[in-house]
DNA sequence: AAAATACAACTTGTGTACATTCTATAATTG
DNA sequence: CAATTATAGAATGTACACAAGTTGTATTTT
């Protein structure tokens, strides 16, 4: 408890952060301060701080007088979400092969370690945070201030969606998961071969098969149903 | 000076937004709070929440015990604009055509009239915000929220390089402000037809002008010097 | 005299009381 | 009894004093 306060700013911006990602706050709920303050042992100032910092991030939306509330997720917002994402993520990773760094490599090698040992023991969020953490690095790599803010916003409810839809509920949807590792795999090696082309077709793939799964968890197979066993039509 | 907090808020981050845009606060300055807290009647909290504010749209930076600066334009950020503007721009300008609005519309005329206006009247600090208005409302247009903030990153640097670049001394930039200002026009047109492949062939074209001013300014054509003239080397 | 240290002035960060705004409940009114 | 208006409670917003950190200058030390 003797954490210096910056350290204890920092913990509630992740704390917030992963909540957010992992769906334990709703898109849409109120956070009142007053719940965090003893929690985390910050005074009000610093709190509301690290809010204001979260809402430029995107995480939360400030409405004056009003408090802040988790940013929220609707339907039109599903539908930008797949009109930007294609094409930013292609850029990012395009850049990456060209920028990394040696050290970047290897923390996207970790991060998906992290993921492969998840996939098999880890639950829903662990599995999204850290597919999270290895775009987050892609997008370190891509070194472009101009890319990130937006491809930061995207990773959000790219993560929010995951959790909403990447609930393997079949064999195939299971599948999937497996596909994404390889596809990690893949893009890895695209970097560390400084191709920007096979990175960029990576990125169009690897979303392809996003937008899959949600199709899949959408709209399912129909159930198959007798004709004969359907009610009439009464009125 | 009976004017409500919020207001003295809002001014405060306007006239630092215009400050940064117009480079009337150069990249890098650093910003103290007690210059502006009797200036806009502003008490420390407050002023500091505009400031955190003004950090997460990106026009300022925030280092830990360090106050505020401008946020830093390199010639490293030069080429990372350059790689993200078009794709970017060329996006938001489609969307547009797809998705303005009849009252939309209405303000970017009025916004393109201000331009024209301007362009025959006023300084390049005018001339730069009259343009960045223009832009900001494409990007408005767009109505997504996953492009906005990377759009709205390119907007600042791009006020910024223009206030550098387009200072018209030489007749070839003059003109090429009417081809700008003509552009609109066409872009005015293309998203009131709801033509989308116009629109973003007009984004392209649109920044190729643009860069072609830079390109003019940093490369001019050489003086002429007779070789006759030159001194002779002495070392 | 150059380098290192110590100190003082200044700047930024935090805690907290107070002011304002919102919201839910109850009293009033038509 | 429904709708409206008071009113109290709770939440957010602001002011300001104090704490902690930074920076420049003067003194000391080698």
């Amino acid at each position: 408890m003797a954490d210096p306060i910056s350290k204890r700013k920092d913990a509630l911006y992740d704390h917030v952060k992963v909540s957010v990602l992992t769906l334990a706050l709703q898109p849409g709920s109120d956070l009142d301060e007053a719940s965090f303050l003893e929690r985390f042992g910050l005074s009000r100032t610093p709190l509301r701080e690290v809010f204001r910092a979260l809402a430029g991030d995107g995480y939360l939306d400030v409405r004056k007088n009003r408090g802040v509330r988790v940013s929220e997720m609707s339907h039109t917002s599903l539908r930008e979400f797949f009109l930007a994402a294609p094409m930013i993520y292609g850029a990012i990773l395009r850049l990456a092969a060209t920028n990394a760094s040696a050290d970047q490599i290897e923390r996207l090698k970790a991060a998906q370690e992290t993921f492969t040992s998840v996939l098999r023991n880890g639950g829903a969020a662990d599995r999204t945070l850290a597919n999270n953490r290895f775009h987050e690095i892609t997008g370190e790599m891509a070194r472009n201030t101009y890319l990130l803010p937006s491809f930061s916003r995207l990773l959000i409810d790219h993560a929010r969606i995951g959790m909403t839809f990447y609930q393997p509920q079949t064999n195939e949807m299971a599948e999937n998961l497996t596909t994404a590792s390889a596809q990690h795999d893949e893009i890895i090696a695209a970097i560390e071969a400084r191709n920007p082309d096979e990175a960029a077709r990576l990125a169009e793939e690897h979303w392809r098969l996003s937008r899959d799964q949600i199709a899949q968890f959408v709209m399912p197979t129909a159930l198959e149903i007798s004709l004969d066993n359907l009610p009439e039509a009464t009125a």
